[in-house]
DNA sequence: CTCTAATCGAGACGGTACGTCGCGTCTTACG
DNA sequence: CGTAAGACGCGACGTACCGTCTCGATTAGAG
């Protein structure tokens, strides 16, 4: 369930507003305020960004807006949870599958794909409901996963991975491009998380 | 010089606004802000606190907060940078004379003895503002220090170490009072931020 | 086309934020909004009554004031050009067709039946805009009517006339009502206008 | 005494705090701060000009101003008062030893050469403190002087002279200078003044 | 020629009103 | 008769100017 970065309270997702994304309508105007969010993200920080820029860029009218969300950062809570859902369906597999180094690097090369996407999701003022949404994601895999060591608490860790995580993508981002390779960053990764709060006793 | 948490835009402190702090009342007009939103930062979070709150609190007319700051923000940038630097002025020393180990016990006391006042501050709405701030020392701090390793971007360096305490930190003051004495926080914190940031290649 | 008693400056009339009048709940404020202001003139002068005193009094929001008018100024001038073309409507045809004598008598008739109103709009800090309004409407006038005389540049009659009447209703309305009479009044007016702008060489 | 120009009430000249105009200081500022606002009137209309301009201007602190003058309206009265005075005091004995045509053609002689200045003072949103004061005087001086006729209420007769004579002289301003002659403007004053508000019944 | 008092500079402050902006609700007019 | 258009309530923001109030520094002008 997404949080609200800014004043951590959940929304009411299930009130009687809401469209139910059943309806072709509902769901191509769901879709467009997600994207122009998204491209709005790219111009400018969330705070500065208004539900009535929004609608105007996407054709919508005012008052459909809270026919979908109760506010803008319902909207901005539901695009981070999707695009955090991509992130980590891609790399979740692959983590079981083989080792974290080939799932840090596949991460690395989806948000490099994605660069300018991600730069405004992190960098952008969203970035703490991104973190938020991530960490929540996190948590419910780790619940699933056996805790690997004794002297940090779990959810310190997940805490703590993230924040690495995290923090290694922005900064990344905020480089000039090609400065560091896909494998650089993914091997940095790597050595920042696992060291830290993978090493065993 | 202090960042704002949310817009990341500088706020000119040398303008003609600003009340010149060597009046006796100016000085006790700007303490009494930076009190009253340190109060009040530890009842709610720091967007639902607002300027006329502030004053009608501190008993300090409206018109007046701007003479001394331009926005909220302002004033909380201005609280977060004295904090921070009183944190960093005290383990500081230590940390130079002495070994990573007792500074980050030190550090670790000292939010103790402040428990709710650090509590208001990380995790109450104003963290972003106070890790900016902390970022921003801690720059200073690294600038006049040899980098410990080779294959982590100094940058990136700085900002997973304090990343890393401000989420120890924070995550301590959200657990039961009690629940992990100083030492072992202190000891979590060393062992994260050695392991990982500070490990030579 | 109304203009600013004090700053002799023209409004933005058909700026983006004028209501538009075809909502019949605009139309409502609006014209709460106006009723207001002159029940306010009844009480007080024109800079003694605040934007928000006529809002709460009319039961209108702050806001939504300034959806209508840029600023209380221009709220009066509205007002002030709807009263003038009321008295002009009704005085205009008579001075057409009988002569100018029968024409005062029915300006005299028309504002002694609204003395409280006119006394408001004439002698209550408003009357700088109501001869504005009321110059303009008769250099209106006088553009379709033939100069009665040549010593006397047409422009300069024309202030002169609107300032001799307007002069002449605002000392009658100050004075005990029923000091002097209808005719009274407009025969002075008539004499007073005639004699001085409008004599032959 | 002077009365204000919007709120038509007297203010307290007798105050405790009033500069003594003794003082060559005080008479200094005093004269420094009418001569600033005249300057100013000539820039902007009265109600724009602030407190902080004048003093900026003339170099006088703020404060300094209220103990000279308790707001700028009461300067404002104080230079027209002036002005009005010098005025009557050329144009007066004229018009007793000789005619009124003589004293209008004074009259205009004088506006004439100090056309800046009643520009500022009659179209610069000063205009109605001036014919405040203007009246104020014409009542003193009709109150020697014999009524000349019995169908204009004496009152009102003032009224409507000083009304010709300001509208004459600020329409006069007003037109490319050169454009009528001072004999022409006296003239045209005259005929308007006597076949008015002076004709006999 | 001094000394005492009035005047001035400096500027923080309380106060009142302004006009703006964005949110979210809810009425209306129109197709 | 439903839906988009948009008026409205709401609450906070930041600004502008007013007039008041200490202080301390200075400068008359009277003794």
């Amino acid at each position: 369930m997404p949080m609200n970065e800014l004043t951590n309270q959940r929304y009411d997702t299930s009130g009687p507003r809401r469209s139910s994304d059943k309806d072709a309508r509902a769901a191509r105007t769901s879709i467009a305020l997600q994207e122009t969010l998204l491209g709005l993200l790219e111009q400018k920080p969330f705070e500065q960004i208004t539900v009535r820029e929004i609608c105007a860029r996407s054709g919508i009218h005012y008052a459909t807006f809270f026919r979908h969300h109760p506010n803008k950062e319902a909207l901005l809570d539901h695009v981070a949870a999707e695009q955090i859902d991509r992130l980590v369906e891609l790399t979740l597999p692959i983590m079981h599958a083989l080792d974290d180094q080939t799932s840090f690097r596949a991460l690395c090369e989806y948000v490099d794909e994605h660069r300018i996407l991600w730069t405004a999701l992190l960098n952008g003022g969203a970035g703490a409901a991104m973190r938020e949404e991530w960490l929540r994601v996190s948590r419910e895999v780790a619940a699933i996963t056996p805790p690997r060591n004794s002297w940090l608490p779990v959810e310190l860790g997940i805490i703590c991975s993230v924040s690495l995580i995290a923090d290694t993508v922005s900064w990344w981002l905020a480089q000039k491009p090609s400065a560091f390779s896909i494998d650089e960053i993914a091997a940095i990764m790597h050595r920042l998380v696992i060291s830290s709060t993978m090493r065993p006793d």
